[in-house]
Order: structure tokens, then sequence, then C-alpha cells
DNA sequence: CTGAAAGCGCTAACAT
DNA sequence: ATGTTAGCGCTTTCAG
């Protein structure tokens, strides 16, 4: 079977208390060398490791943090949690994936993993108002570190500025001559009050521009699993339907690159040329972008920074829950390629 | 604090083993309904869950179940794991991802994750040398349902017929008129003794044509995390730096989408048109190769079949352990596209 | 510096 | 049909 600390004990001919001190690394106590040398030889023979479960069931903590992410897609949802199932692990904790997206019963689905197996702590990434939900429902008592473009201010956070990014973007068409710049998005609910909007909406006021929405419908966009048509493929049919019926824009600015990916089909299937007919920005910096031709400009999110620097805040709450708010905001990067600009590719 | 099974015990005015046997369901003792009902009730004004941890250090299982995944990217793994996650936690389970890239130390980083939280169960998806590795080294008591294109049979299984797959995609090359056909690969050990490569072998010497490789070095694709270049970019080099050396094929088949894509972009900064010059097939399906343009032909997979037969595996097994092995070999589809056809795009 | 013992919350014999 | 009790493997007072 198993070996447990009184295996280990036995072998060394110490109680399991001392085995137990010397695994720790307790600071308090004082152990002689001789005794630490020989547990860590027998407990390194043996093959010993401690049983998280019994320890959990002992101390109240499971050194497993919990990772609310929206979905579990091939998008930057797995970016982030390659990142953080990779910085996470380093430190000994365990990794809890909690998807939110099954929008319905979110709140009931959250109450449940949390109630059932309690994480030392939560990072959400772009889940602020679930997070702020589950609040104000008094769901949790774990510390909470939110992360991404939507995060609440109730809790400590690593914000992404995607408004500045966004205003970039805009900016950015403008300048390069588009005037009839929409802005593509989907309906729905997890999306609200989107700083990207706040920014097209602030920017194209103070240009004296008309604001230009192409939505996807949120009935598609709600319950995005692996099990779902993409919203690269809701875009595609939003801008094969809305271009015939409207005619086309200068540009379009996406809520995600996704969105797109699905747009830039769109396009090449109307026969609009980029960047010549029509500009195109997404946003997020996934990897892919760059490898259309033209590549696809896109707002590229410092991922691997907000990951560590909300683990380290994590951390530092998980240790001393007394500490005041920490706080970080980072600045996106946009990047202008081939589809929204003549000079590069 | 938290509620425990005592305190629901106390306000039903009944023992704790009685509340177990409640909300635990046990079949063969018999409660009165009256009873039944009372405790339900109570359990659910609490808000009562029970804590796992306890539940696992009485029971010694933890209902959590170990996926094993080469990594967690922006492509097919996390596809895969986003279905897992679905299809597992819906039966109650917890889901322990572990990624097996870091190849240096993968075992020794096994043998503390199975140790310091035992699963009940591992679902292992594409890691066939790595499960050898590990029954080899004794490192598993828990079964291993392996599934993919890289299974070892050696335990249950449902691997995916990859070679029938890129047996079709060589095939299809050579009819629409290709006869220097390459096979881009990663070097690296992962992957040894591939289906696909078999199959490009094979049906190269029976169509009397040459093989020939296009290598991607090891040394990058050994540890892909989050981190780090994608396969991508790399496969975008090899070729920017193979054709200009070596003149260009007829048809590059791939051995995933990922390195496909890559290939593309090169193929376009070479000013090759596809399907005219050359032309381009990938290998697992993944969605966003529909939306370049031409659009790129490519393997699909049935991931969603094979992660629900993999965890009913499981679950049988776990059951029982007695029954005899499980297998199970599904088919990938090759889906033509314009990428080297020129009917369809 | 080390050991003994209590207890974390739950399940599962074993009683009744 | 329900209650009592003995652990599961570990940490952590409290003794010595």
């Amino acid at each position: 079977m198993r070996i447990t600390l009184q295996d280990v004990a036995s072998k060394a001919n110490v109680s399991c208390s001392t085995v137990s001190r010397v695994l720790n690394g307790s600071d308090d106590r004082h152990i002689s060398e001789s005794t630490i040398r020989r547990v860590q030889e027998v407990a390194r023979e043996m093959n010993y490791h401690a049983n998280r479960a019994a320890r959990a069931l002992a101390t109240g903590r499971t050194n497993t943090v919990g990772l609310w992410t929206y979905a579990v897609t091939p998008a930057y949802y797995s970016v982030v949690i390659g990142m953080v199932l990779h910085i996470v692990k380093k430190s000994g904790y365990e990794v809890q994936i909690m998807q939110s997206c099954q929008a319905a019963n979110a709140l009931q689905q959250t109450n449940m993993d949390l109630h059932s197996w309690p994480v030392d702590g939560i990072i959400a990434f772009d889940n602020g108002q679930h997070v702020e939900a589950c609040l104000k429902n008094n769901l949790v008592t774990a510390p909470i570190v939110n992360m991404g473009a939507h995060c609440t201010k109730q809790t400590d956070y690593v914000g992404i500025d995607v408004y500045s990014g966004a205003a970039d973007a805009i900016t950015h068409l403008f300048q390069s001559g588009r005037r009839r710049i929409a802005y593509m998005v989907p309906g729905n609910a997890h999306v609200q009050s989107d700083p990207r909007e706040n920014a097209y909406i602030d920017v194209m006021q103070r240009l004296g521009l008309q604001p230009e929405y192409i939505y996807i419908p949120e009935a598609y966009t709600n319950s995005y699993t692996g099990f779902n048509k993409s919203w690269r493929a809701h875009a595609r049919n939003a801008v094969q339907d809305y271009i015939p019926a409207n005619g086309s824009p200068d540009a379009i600015f996406c809520y995600n690159d996704e969105l797109a990916i699905g747009v830039y089909r769109a396009l090449r299937d109307l026969g609009l040329r980029m960047p010549d007919d029509i500009a195109l920005v997404g946003c997020d910096g996934m990897e892919e972008t760059e490898y259309f031709d033209p590549a696809i400009s896109t707002i590229i999110q410092p991922y691997e920074a907000m990951c560590k620097r909300a683990w380290k805040f994590l951390q530092n709450r998980i240790e001393d829950s007394s500490i005041p708010q920490q706080k970080a905001l980072l600045k996106p990067k946009l990047v202008v390629r081939g589809s929204s600009c003549r000079v590069s590719s």
C-alpha cells in the first residue's frame, strides 16, 4: 500500500510528529541535524509523499487554488490556463479549473464547487461580474484575485487596460483614413460594460464619427464550450449577412481575435481586400492572427506578466489576509499588421 | 464555519451515520421515508456539502481523475481538455491536469503528482510512451485509459486510427497529381513511431515515390508550454529555409495543423500559391484551418466521441477492476479543402 | 530536542 | 431502521 508517515517514522526510529516536523521544515522547533538527515533519507528511499487529503483535513488548507475561467477553448483562455497551471504548480499547489460559462447555473455550480473541496484561494480570469455576484451572495470565503480585462475592483486585481489599447486601435484606424469604423461584439451578458466598447464610444464621439455595431446574437455566444460551434463561425455568418445588406464599413474592430478571424474569412468570401477595401483589427493577441495573409492587426495582452503577478498577489493574501488591497493595471499593446495598414505585413 | 455532517445530524435529530447514508443513497440499508425527507431538507437549507478531503481520507477514493496531456496550448489539447472537464465534472468528479511536456523530469513529476493526491483513475491523452514508462516503473496503481492517436495497447484505450487518415491524405495528394510529397514533422521524442509517419512511408513506397522530410529541430518542440514560441513559428522558419535551398515539393503533409499553419504562412511569404504551385494538408482538424484562404485541408479527429468513450471506459474500470481490456478504435476523417484541391474552398 | 495524544469530517463495520 | 464507534493519515498542542 501507500507509504504513510508512520511507516517512515518506524523505519527511522522516531515518532511521526518528528517526521512531520522534519518534512515540513517547521521553524519554531529545533531538531538535531542527525535526526533531520536520517528522516529525510528514509523518506526519500521509501518514496514517501504526504497524502494531501489527510493534510487538508488536519490543517484546513487544501493547497489547491481555484482557477475561474469563462471557458476552456483553443483561444486565449487556454493560453492563460496553461500559464497558471505552470506557475501555480511550481509552488506545490494544485489547480482546480471551474468554468463559469454555463451561464444559467453558474452561481449554483460555483457554490457546489466551493463547498465540496475548499480551495485556499481563487484566481478569476476575466470574470468580474461573476466574482461580484459570488461576493454579494456570500458564496466565497477564500481570497480572490481577479485578473484580465474584466476585473472587479472589489478584490485584489491585476487588470489589463484594454480601454487604452482599444482607443489606440480606433485612433490608428482614423489616422489611416478610415471613417466608417464598425465594432463587432457578441451580445451576451458576460461582457456588459466592456472597456473596449467604452473606448470605442468615447473615441468615435471625440472624432465626430457615428458608431456602428455588428452584433453576434447572444444565443450563440452564451454557452460556449468545446462542443459548440465557435465564435469564429458566427462572426463569419454575421458579416456575410451584414455587408450585403448595409454596405461595407471602412474598418471593423472586433471584440476579440476569434471574431476577427471569422470576419477575415467573411471578407475573403465577399471579395473584399484588406487593407485596401477595408481594415480589420482584432483584440487579445492570439498567435494565429500573425499567420493569416495579410496578418491581422490585434491588441496583444501581457498574459504572462498578468498571471505571475496575480499568483504573487494571491500568495501574499493567503499568507496574510490583513494586507491592504493589491492592485495592478497592465498595458496591452496595439500591433499594426497588414490587415489594417499597407506598410507591414 | 463550514457546515459538517454533525451539524446536519443534530439539527435533524439523527446520528451522522444516518445523514451519511441518506446523502450517499446507500442502497443496502433501509431508511424510513420520513427520515430521508427530513435529512435532505435540513441539508439543503443549511447548504451542506460534504468535505471531499474527509471523505477521501475515509474511503481511500478521491473522486478525482487525472488528465494527462502533453501540454495546455491553444490547439487541440485545449479542445480535449475542455471536453474532458465538461464530461467528467458532470459525474461529480474533479479533474487534475498534469502536463507531461517538461520532458526531462516528466516521470519524476508524475511520480510526485500521483503520490501527493491519489487519483481514482487517469485519462491519458496522446501519451502512450509516457504511460508505458510509468507502467514499467510501477509508478501508477490507478487505472488508466489511454486515448488519442498515440495510445499504448497495454491499457484500456480509445485510439484514433490516424494511420488510415494519413494514408487517405497521401493518396488524395497523389491522385490530384502530386508526386514530390514531403512530410513535415517535429524531430522530438514524444512522437516516435508515429502512425502518420508510418502511413506516409508505406503509401509512398507503394506508389513508388521517394519520401522527403522537412524536420523541425527537436530542441524547439521539446518543451512546449504557453511561454514558448509555438510550433507555428518553427514550421514557418523551417519552410522559409528549406524551399529556397531545396526547391519546392508538390505537396507538404504536416504532422499537425499548427505546423500546417506555419507552413501556410511561409508559402505565402515565398509567393507560392496553394493549390496551384503546392498543396498543403494538415492533421487534427483545428477549427481555424477553415478560416484561411484557401482553407487548409486537414484530418478531423473525432474528439468528442473519443472523450466520452474514454470516460465511460474509465468509469467501468473504476467500478470493477476485473473486467477484460476495453478497446476502441475511431476513424478520423480527411477533409479536402482549397489548400490541396481546386474544387472546394 | 522529541514523543504522546487529540482531533480534522467523514465512512463503514458493528451493535441494537 | 438507526445509533455507536473505530479509524483514514496527518498536524499540532501539550508534556517531558
